[in-house]
RNA sequence: CGGAGUGUAGCUCAGCCUGGUAGAGCGCUACGUUCGGGACGUAGAAGUCGCUGGUCCGAAUCCAGUCACUCCGACCA
């Protein structure tokens, strides 16, 4: 066990000695604010690349518009928005002035503006400009951008108050289509979710209470976490005619008439990063899903005498060259040679850690057997998680190898998550019953700890309450509905929606 | 924004009650032995004890004020 504390002892405490021990993310000086180191970057960057290039196979388009957004065009929706949330950061003043050694803040800005919490308002603006005629529709575009919620109790990457992520915003002609790019973003999420972090999730749409305020309807992915609880992994907002009409969004259409246009919106964050940790770490470190994996491959010479570091470095030179012509799902091997001076054995801990999927270990034996020893993360407390191996074999399996370790993670990742939705409890005492315990690490393997819960829900307003007093929430209306009547988990009515009931991050 | 707690070496913390030369472990540096499941020995560098004021011959320690952070709640597009 690398972990001070394992996931059994205290699983908030073992999720921040993940995210150190694996030198993924620090706390800044900055309160509320994260920096992220390398690795942990490294991530993100892997998640954009992937996302990226999805959202452009499906006809969108990269702009970006500014960080600070006029108060007065928050004031618009606030008009006809309820429970607009309020933790936002300010811009008041435009200099600072040194008045005795004190700097302070000086000429104060006619209109304060708001450093942008999510970009709606302010990309509806230029829609409004942009968009005349159907002709001109749709309008496909996404934005990669930080952005600012002045969060009171920030975790790393689950909720800090300066966040990175993509917003695709779009605004189409006819309310079918702008449902169906609502749909078709969250099936992009559900299947980045899945085949690059491995992490499997359940499709659905959030209950009125939940939804983006000036939404009709928010859709989401929702993942499993290993302590039963929710993550939110990915929203996709169908918006009506709501910020068409805040914003003025009107064009001309084919019957020559003049007609509000019809606007989405759809996200993830940095907050995946903290998904795939809970998803997949144990008690050893992270465990990196090799699609994303910033190295794939690390490989770590052992020199015990100086005088054998030749011998090493040229054979591992020669390894790499044929490394460097390695695929794997679809792209180049990304691997990594650790030359740093320090003792091999930590450089090895050191990246099983922070979860290199693969760790290859090269000394002089290698070079006269021409092998190579592998260690792989997933099965690092195993006997087969160590192997010796020829490295014309290494070579000409890893990129396969890696795509069915990739595929493993996702295998154990989704049995979890079926295994651990009730689907038994049907009446509001065995719902209570269930719930009453804490949530606490799901053993590999194991049923029967709190988890989530698909059952009946009427959908009176007055479940809020009861949800709220229980701290549970639902996470969403599951796509897929069974149609059939039951009591309703919390009240007790006749009730039809099959939910998802679950504590959540 | 409520409730509690903590500020001492890069990190984790002891010392404070009962005032008297600034401590430990880890990390770091050098040398040697090591190196393939998480090393060891020897030597060394490193701190305005959060900040300001007060009491005192003397303050990390006592008193007052102040700032910051952490945890638990509330909040969370």
């Amino acid at each position: 066990m690398a972990m001070k504390t394992t996931r059994k002892q205290n699983y908030p405490e073992w999720y921040q000695n993940v995210v150190s021990e694996a030198d993924m993310a620090e706390n800044s000086v900055s309160p509320g604010c994260m920096v992220m180191k390398a690795w942990g970057y490294g991530l993100w960057e892997r998640i954009q690349r992937v996302l990226d290039d999805k959202i452009k196979e499906t006809g969108h388009e990269n702009y970006y518009f500014p960080m600070f957004i006029p108060l007065s065009f928050f004031q618009k929706e606030a008009d006809h928005v309820d429970g607009f949330a309020k933790e936002m950061a300010v811009v008041t003043h435009s200099r600072l002035v040194n008045e005795e050694g004190k700097l302070k803040p000086s000429s104060p800005l006619e209109e304060p503006l708001i450093v942008r919490p999510t970009s709606e308002t302010i990309i509806a603006d230029s829609f409004a400009k942009w968009v005349n005629s159907y002709r001109d529709l749709p309008i496909l575009l996404n934005q990669w951008a930080n952005v600012v919620r002045w969060e009171m109790r920030p975790r790393l990457f689950l909720r800090t108050r300066e966040f990175l992520w993509q917003e695709g915003h779009t605004v189409h002609a006819s309310m079918q289509e702008a449902e169906a790019e609502t749909v078709k973003m969250l099936e992009v999420y559900r299947d980045f979710a899945e085949n690059a972090l491995a992490m499997p999730v359940l499709v659905g749409r959030k209950p009125e209470h939940e939804k983006f305020p000036g939404a009709i309807d928010t859709y989401c992915i929702e993942a499993m976490m290993q302590d039963g609880k929710a993550l939110q992994a990915g929203t996709s907002h169908f918006l009506g005619q709501n910020f068409a009409k805040s914003a003025n969004i009107k064009f001309v259409n084919q019957n020559n008439e003049l007609e509000y246009a019809y606007t989405t919106s759809w996200g993830v964050s940095t907050r995946l990063i903290g998904g795939t940790i809970m998803c997949h770490a144990d008690d050893d470190g992270m465990v990196v899903p090799p699609h994303i994996a910033p190295y794939q491959v690390v490989i770590v010479p052992i020199i015990k005498k100086p005088e054998d570091t030749e011998k090493v470095m040229s054979y591992i030179e020669n390894l790499q060259q044929r490394l460097r012509a390695q695929t794997a799902f679809g792209e180049k091997l990304r691997f990594k040679i650790d030359t740093r001076d320090k003792a091999s054995v930590d450089k090895v801990w050191e990246w099983l850690r922070k979860g290199a999927p693969m760790v290859c270990e090269i000394g002089p034996r290698d070079v006269d057997n021409s092998g190579l020893m592998v260690k792989e993360r997933i099965y690092l407390n195993s006997p087969e998680g160590k192997k010796i191996m020829p490295a014309d074999e290494f070579v000409t399996t890893v990129g396969r190898r890696l795509e069915d370790l990739q595929k493993q993670m996702l295998a154990k990742a989704r049995s979890r998550l079926e295994a651990n939705i009730r689907t038994d409890i049907t009446t509001p005492e065995a719902f209570a019953d269930y719930f009453a315990h804490s949530n606490e690490w799901i053993e590999d393997g194991k049923q029967g700890k709190v988890a989530f819960v698909r059952g009946k829900w009427c959908g009176d307003t007055a479940t809020e309450e009861i949800l709220k007093a229980m701290k549970i929430t639902i996470r969403c209306i599951p796509f897929d509905q069974s149609g059939t009547t039951g009591p309703c988990l919390l009240t007790g009515k006749d009730a039809t929606l099959d939910v998802i009931y679950a504590r959540s991050y």
